[in-house]
DNA sequence: GTATCACCAGGAGTCGACCCCAAGTCAAGG
DNA sequence: CCTTGACTTGGGGTCGACTCCTGGTGATAC
């Protein structure tokens, strides 16, 4: 599979794929003789769970860390636990605030419609009255 | 109250107080007359309000767009409106994405925490093999 | 074979959101 | 009165994460 197909698949700009292998977030990716990347299974689920794990805004040195730790086999698998616990834990905060967030969001456009309400009644009793139908 | 105390009150740094005022997030707060900032109650609600929006990732260009509806008064409610549900649209798209990574880390440290037992198994194991005990 | 196109490296630029700093002002304590 | 310390403005710096750009190479279409 080539770079722009990978791009395509995963909504990732190829030029953030080959900016994710140049930091080491993604490691090099298979090339064809010509140096054409090919990405193979690996680095597609290597790019599938970058992918995943940024859009819930896990930090790309985080990631790093992460795949540098499991590169260094199963000595680290504690390491690499609680990195993700760790992580888990600021995520589940951070989606606790969001949540309250969207419920004052929610809050607050019910009010705004019952305000709408209010304005069209008062447009309709406003032409009601014009139309003196009361 | 003055800066500091609504800095430490909101956990907001009295820079990003004054960043938000210089930007329009935030409306000119009352001052005292020797220039000191003095923030009555319209001020900590509406910083209030902003911190809780920015905790939840709302861009700062949207808030100061829809403060500006506010204040233009009741004719803009429809807009303000919509503004408000584009937020929570997206807001909650995003909350969908991150409760999808939120389970991939559960399983993952699920089977980190297997893996960590499997290897302490096999440690007994070895143990017990070197004690002939089995 | 040559024109076009996708790809390459990697350095520079951008963007959003702060954060810091210098130089100055004011209020209260000693 | 003078020092100390919290406050002021405004501009520049930083950080994370891209995104773009230049100049070059290889492969495919005509």
């Amino acid at each position: 599979m080539k770079i722009a197909e990978v791009s395509q698949h995963f909504g990732i700009s190829s030029d953030t794929l080959r900016y994710y292998e140049r930091i080491g977030l993604i490691p090099p990716v298979t090339r064809k003789e010509s140096g054409i990347r090919d990405y193979g299974d690996l680095d597609l689920r290597r790019v599938e769970f970058t992918k995943c794990m940024r859009s819930a805004g896990l930090p790309i040195e985080v990631l790093i860390e992460y795949f540098g730790l499991v590169q260094q086999g199963d000595k680290t698998i504690e390491a690499r636990k609680e990195i993700l616990q760790e992580q888990r834990e600021l995520l589940a905060t951070r989606m606790a605030e969001m949540q309250k967030t969207l419920d004052i969001l929610d809050h607050k456009i019910e009010g705004y419609e019952n305000a709408v309400l209010k304005k069209e009644q008062e447009m309709i009793q406003t032409e009601d009255q014009a139309l003196e139908i009361n």
